[in-house]
DNA sequence: GGGCGTGCGGCCTGA
DNA sequence: TCAGGCCGCACGCCC
C-alpha cells in the first residue's frame, strides 16, 4: 500500500510555489535586507542571494535596479542624490528604477507638481532610465521575479508581429497563414519556407503538407480552404 | 480714454497664458489633431505644429514621444505592434513612451497582471524607453509642454546632464567593446566582469573567452583582432 | 507580454 | 522488442 503522503504527491508538488527563478538569482543589497520587499521575495520562494552592492538595490543579470518609495523619489529630489545614483547605475548595461506607492496629487507633500514632472522628465530624456512605478512592496517583489524569470527562459523564440498592414510581403503571407486554426508563427514560418508562397501552400499536395502539419491541423486546413 | 479692455489689461495680461515654449514648438501628428490632448496644448497656449510624423506622436527637438491610452496600450500588447514602434523611436536619439489613465488593477481588463508587468518590464529593460504614466489628456499635455519647455533655457537647471566625457573608464571600455560586431551592452559587461580590463581581453586565449562568446562571435573577434 | 491548454514525440517501463 | 502510457515541451490561443 501506498503512503499516504503519495497520494497527494502529485498535487503536492504543483501547489508548492516552485521557485521561480532557480537560475538566474536575485542579488539584493544587504541594506535592503530588511525591507518587505526581501520579505515578500522571501515568501514567494524567490532565489535571492544578500549581497553589499555598491551602485543600486537589486542586480539581476546584467540589470541594475534601483527602488524608491514615493517619500524617499521626493527627498532625493531635494538632496540632489538621484543624478548622480542615475549616473551611476550606467555603469551596467541595463538598468531602471523603481518608484513604489506613487501618488498623483503631488501638492499633498508640498511639492509643485511641475518639479515631480520635470524631475521625471529629466530622468526619461537626460538620463534615459526607465522608470517602472510599483503599488507596494509585494509589487515591487513581483516586478523583480518577473524580471528575473524573463532570464530563465533564454530562448523567447517568438513571433513577429502580424499585421494586416505589415510591410513585407512575407509579413503579410504569414499574417494571412496565422489565421488559420493550429497555425501560429512557427509553422507558418515553416511553411513559407518550404513552399516560398502562398499560392503553393494552397495548392500543395496533403502529403507535402503533412510533413509540416499533423492529421488535425492538415484536415481544419483543407476543410477551410476547400469545402 | 483708455478703452475698456485696458482697464483689465495687467490682470488679463497676467491670467493669460504666456506661450510656455516659443522657441521650441511641439510638433504634433496629424492624426493626434483629434484628441483632447492637442486641444489641451492649444488652451495653454503651447506653440505647436502639426505635421505628419510616420513615426511617434509627438516631436519636441529631438525627443520622439509616443503617446497611448491604457486601453492602446493592452491592444498593442495583443497586436504586438508596440515592440516595431519602439523600436523605430529609436531612430531619434531621445525618446520617451506617455501611458495615459494607468489602472493598476489590470485584472479588471481581463489580462493577467503578470502579462502588463511583463510588458512594462520588456520596455524598460529590452527596449530602455523610459515610460511617463499621465492621468488624463490634461497632464499629458503638461508634460509635453514641460518637455519642451526644457530647450527654452538652454543652460540652466538641466546641467545635470551625464556629458560624454565624464564617462567612467568602465563606460568607455564598454563603449569599445560594443564596437565589435555581435558584442552589445551584455557580452560588454560580461567580458569586462570576466577579465577586467581590455588588454587581458585582446590577449585572452580562444578558450577563456568561449565562456562568454560563442563560436561565431570569437571567430569574429580573433578576425578583427589578429587578422 | 505571460498563463494556460493541448497535442506531439521522446522515453521509460514491463512482459 | 515493442506496445502502451507518461511526461515534458513547443506551439497556439486568449486576454
Ligand atoms: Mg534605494
Ligand atoms: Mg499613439
Amino acid at each position: 500500500m501506498k503512503p499516504i503522503e503519495n497520494i497527494f504527491s502529485k498535487k503536492g508538488a504543483k501547489k508548492e510555489a516552485e521557485c521561480p527563478n532557480s537560475k538566474t538569482p536575485i542579488i539584493v543589497d544587504t541594506r535592503e535586507k530588511q525591507s518587505l520587499v526581501a520579505a515578500n521575495l522571501l515568501h514567494k520562494k524567490a532565489n535571492i542571494e544578500f549581497e553589499k552592492l555598491d551602485i543600486g538595490d537589486y542586480l539581476i543579470n546584467d540589470i541594475i535596479v534601483e527602488r524608491k518609495t514615493f517619500q524617499d523619489f521626493l527627498s532625493s529630489m531635494i538632496n540632489k542624490r538621484l543624478p548622480e545614483q542615475l549616473s551611476n547605475m550606467k555603469k551596467y548595461p541595463k538598468q531602471f528604477l523603481i518608484i513604489e506607492g506613487f501618488y498623483y496629487n503631488y501638492e499633498k507633500f508640498n511639492f509643485h507638481e511641475n518639479a515631480v514632472r520635470g524631475m521625471l522628465l529629466s530622468i526619461a530624456t537626460d538620463f534615459q532610465t526607465p522608470i517602472i512605478f510599483t503599488e507596494d512592496e509585494e509589487d515591487t517583489a513581483k516586478f523583480l521575479i518577473l524580471t528575473a524569470k524573463k532570464f530563465e527562459k533564454p530562448k523567447t523564440n517568438t513571433s513577429i508581429r502580424p499585421s494586416r498592414n505589415s510591410k513585407t510581403l512575407e509579413e503579410q503571407r504569414l499574417f494571412i497563414l496565422e489565421g488559420f486554426p493550429g497555425i501560429g508563427p512557427s509553422t507558418a514560418y515553416a511553411l513559407l519556407k518550404k513552399f516560398h508562397n502562398l499560392k503553393n501552400i494552397f495548392k500543395a499536395k496533403k502529403k507535402d503538407l503533412s510533413e509540416i502539419l499533423d492529421e488535425k491541423k492538415l484536415d481544419k486546413f483543407k476543410e477551410i480552404l476547400e469545402d
